[in-house]
DNA sequence: AATGGGACCTGCGCGC
DNA sequence: TGCGCGCAGGTCCCAT
């Protein structure tokens, strides 16, 4: 599920092939994807377009077209965007959503199993509701300004890095990840986070995150790259998904809770 | 501010 | 075999 590191592939990918491409004609499949707005407008909005620049605030990938608006995408569990470099009659998958034809022979495709995901043309996406109440990107914190956060916080470590408003782009693997690495049990306070282990949190927040950026990151379920490829980062996953496996530290069996409503993956012995 | 639930969806794996 | 159920997770929304 695209998380920080995922999203943050996308746009990289997505910049090299799609950056200064006119949309020709844009295919709806499903409109349930499209959200505040008629599909006829959608396209409308869309169709003779140019894509001038593709930038990434939190899991929301942003795309600023000529005519000044922009194409927001978000992805939710299962989104995908595939690119094909053919202009098929019919949609490559039946999970194709919707479908950009762009110059050059090129298909844009969103896919979206479960249809949560989330299709806007605004005319600011600054003015997003969800934008205005998210928490600052992880790369943009100094830790002087993390710890002061952390302090103003009585609640758990884990669903409080998963909170968009608290810190944006962590999602359910990162935050596992990011806390086995910290070795900070998932249920600790964040308050009661003692100096060095939040000084800990920060750099592998930073660590975890950029690693996984450089490997395309994590497909699990149902994350593509845009070329339909898989991102390498779950290899390197040490907790996530890995409940009565032995941690590859101490050999202890990797536990899983439920934290509101959510799987948590740690190592009882290492994160103690 | 914290916490818990339901809603949105569909495929999968489980137990019977 | 086949059915029903719970689960998976990102975000919003409502209640306490």
């Amino acid at each position: 599920m695209p998380e920080l590191p995922e999203v943050e592939t996308i746009k990289n990918d997505l910049c090299k092939v799609a950056c200064g491409k006119k949309i020709l004609r844009v295919q709806i499949y499903n409109a349930k994807v499209i959200r505040q707005m008629r599909p006829s407008d959608f396209k409308k909005l869309l169709e003779g377009k140019f894509i001038r620049s593709i930038f990434r605030r939190g899991k929301l990938l942003i795309l600023e077209l000529s005519s000044g608006k922009f194409l927001t995408v978000h992805f939710k569990m299962t989104g995908q965007l595939v690119l094909r470099k053919s202009r098929p009659k019919r949609p490559a998958t039946s999970i194709c959503r919707v479908s950009f034809a762009l110059n050059a022979g090129l298909t844009l495709d969103f896919n979206d199993q479960r249809l949560f995901g989330e299709l806007r043309i605004v005319g600011d996406w600054r003015e997003l509701k969800f934008i205005q109440t998210l928490g600052p990107e992880p790369f943009d914190l100094t830790f002087s300004s993390f710890k002061d956060m952390l302090l103003k916080r009585k609640t758990e470590i884990k669903p409080l890095l998963l909170d968009q408003k608290f810190i944006a782009g962590i999602g359910n693997i990162y935050a596992a990840e990011i806390l086995f690495r910290a070795k900070i049990n998932p249920r600790a306070r964040a308050q009661n986070i003692k100096a060095a282990k939040q000084r800990l949190l920060y750099q592998q927040m930073q660590k975890v995150l950029t690693s996984a950026i450089k490997h395309g990151g994590s497909s699990v379920d149902d994350y593509v790259r845009v070329s339909g490829k898989n991102g390498d980062y779950a290899q390197y996953h040490q907790v996530y998904n890995r409940q009565g496996q032995p941690c590859f530290s101490c050999k202890t069996l990797i536990k899983r809770l439920a934290q509101g409503g959510r799987g948590t993956y740690f190592c009882p012995r290492c994160q103690a």
